[in-house]
RNA sequence: GGCACUGUGGCGGAGUGGUGACGCAGCGGUCUGCAAAACCGCGUACACCGGUUCAAUUCCGGUCGGUGCCUCCA
């Protein structure tokens, strides 16, 4: 009896069965990165861990369709006092256009998406393509009542929306006391957001767009809104996001989204974990963080990168270090190289049969339960007697490139990797296999070293040789 | 100040009311021209103090430590 997929919901803070609207089309919504600095490995651990879910999905039958949005507009850099969005500051300091910066940023992030072989989003969703929609649901508002307006910009009113602080369980009256918040005079409640904000005639602001006659650009939270509404349509089924984004950012969204539809935004709302890197908070802000690019630099592959993420759950906390890396990538490799064996005793008795392989069923139980990984990879792990037909659906759960090698020149992945490394490989065990029948020991120990230039080495076993990789 | 999370061997990291997974690192053995792999074996790790219980790492309370959010962030 296989089992149902279960997943932990922030909605009412319990690990649920997960039952969809429809299960030919499992409506989920990621919140993207803002696209206004490199992405770093805190930003890619939630699209790899929602990478998961999605396979997951897939391996439970169902066909996930996932719109991902890209902020390349509107965020605030600091107080609202400031008015500049990060943006337009990433803009300023680079001496690029702001458009300039996000076609930039928008390209590195979906190039590094690639990279980590994440299966790409059924829809991108660029921020500043859905403004008029934005406009739209913030007209819907404003003629309901949940908005006022003020010097610089139109307002949700937070106490107009009685749910409010349900879905973050917040204490409005405490967060009044809050020692860091400043609030602005023309606010009705501190927990009052922007919708729309005005550009004051004195300031710079590129990204501009009329409304009610007057020159503006959209608030934080509003895009998510409106992606949702014109892409899927309420109510989706997963909402996916980092655990940063409960209090305020779907907070907000869901407020929004409710009082302008009525109707419920979504039905399971998923929230990962943030990482920290060398026990030290990864904050754009602090400009801390290794990028995949730094990775790739010290000799690892961003796989490497996803097999670290996968070793741990994306509920908890996760603190990054090289060294921790270093052990995900040997453990990678290890794995790759037991593909290979796989492959090559395949080649040589044609029907290997695994008995005492685990079967799928154990393997799809513990990633069932809230996507527990890190306890599959124990299990496989485990398991002494594979066959490629075993990697090959590992392959299709986790995506760590057992079967593929990586190009660093042209930034691709290399299919069928195996096959070609076999056929380079083979001509030379074959003179090696005849050395040492000779007792050549000379020769065959420069046969092995020339397999190094393809970053193999060669085992001998009792049922004879054997390629490898070295990393 | 408010809210929430967290503390497992050298480094990571699952999990459970009743012999403490797994990876990396380390050690021993079998095998081996060498090497490696493979296989077998090896570590007295569950912050501390109470409580509940026949039994707690697991539940409850407290102490100490760490972290996050409440301000843009995944």
């Amino acid at each position: 009896m296989p089992t149902k997929l279960t997943l932990y919901n922030t909605l009412t803070r319990k690990t649920e069965p997960f039952k969809p609207l429809d299960p030919t089309k499992v409506k989920i919504y990621t919140c993207g990165p803002t696209v206004y600095s490199s992405p770093h490995i805190g930003n890619f651990a939630t699209y790899v861990y929602w990478d998961l879910l999605l396979r997951v999905l897939k391996f439970n039958g169902f066909t996930p369709y996932r719109v991902l949005n890209l902020t390349d507009v509107g965020h605030l850099s600091s107080d609202a006092d400031d008015g500049e969005d990060k943006l337009e500051k990433g803009a300023r300091q680079s001496g690029k256009t702001v458009w300039e910066v996000a076609k930039y940023y928008s390209a590195e992030f979906l190039r590094d998406f690639k990279k980590l072989n994440l299966i790409e989003p059924d829809v991108i969703a660029k921020a500043t393509d859905y403004i008029p929609q934005d406009l739209e649901l913030i007209q819907k508002l404003i003629e309901k009542g949940f908005t006022y307006e003020t010097h610089d910009g139109i307002y949700f009113d937070t106490s107009k929306f009685p749910r409010y602080a349900d879905f973050a369980r917040l204490d409005l009256n405490h967060l009044k006391a809050g020692a860091r918040v400043e609030f602005s005079s023309e606010k009705r409640n501190p927990s009052d957001f922007v919708l729309w904000k005005f550009i004051q005639p004195s300031e710079k602001h590129d990204m501009r767009w009329d409304f009610l006659d007057r020159p503006g650009y959209p608030g934080w939270h509003i895009e998510c809104s409106a992606i949702i509404h014109n892409t899927l349509g309420e109510p989706i089924d997963i909402h996916t996001g980092g655990i940063d984004h409960i209090p305020v950012h779907h907070t907000n969204e869901i407020a929004q989204s409710e009082a302008a539809f009525e109707r419920k935004l979504a039905n399971y709302w998923l929230h990962c974990n943030h990482l920290t890197s060398e026990g030290q908070k990864i904050s754009k802000s602090l400009g801390n963080g290794y990028t995949l690019s730094d990775l790739e630099e010290k000799g690892y592959s961003p796989l490497d990168f996803k097999m670290w993420v996968y070793q741990g759950h994306y509920r908890s906390e996760r603190d990054f270090s090289l060294e921790s890396l270093e052990a995900a990538r040997v453990r990678r490799l290890n794995w790759r190289n037991r593909v290979a064996r796989c492959y090559q005793e395949e080649q040589q008795n044609d029907s290997k049969t695994a008995e005492k392989a685990i079967s799928f069923s154990e393997i799809i139980e513990p990633l069932n339960e809230d996507l527990n990984s890190a306890q599959v990879f124990a299990l496989i792990d485990n398991t002494n007697y594979t066959n490629l037909f075993f990697w090959q659906t590992i392959e299709s759960l986790f995506a760590l490139g057992l079967f593929e090698g990586y190009e660093q020149e042209s930034e691709m992945y290399i299919e069928n990797f195996i096959e070609k490394t076999s056929q380079l490989a083979s001509p030379i065990l074959k003179k090696r296999a005849m050395a040492r029948a000779e007792k050549n020991y000379a020769e065959s120990d420069r046969l092995r070293d020339e397999l190094k230039q393809y970053n193999l080495t060669v085992l001998d076993t009792p049922n004879g040789q054997i390629w490898q990789y070295i990393k």
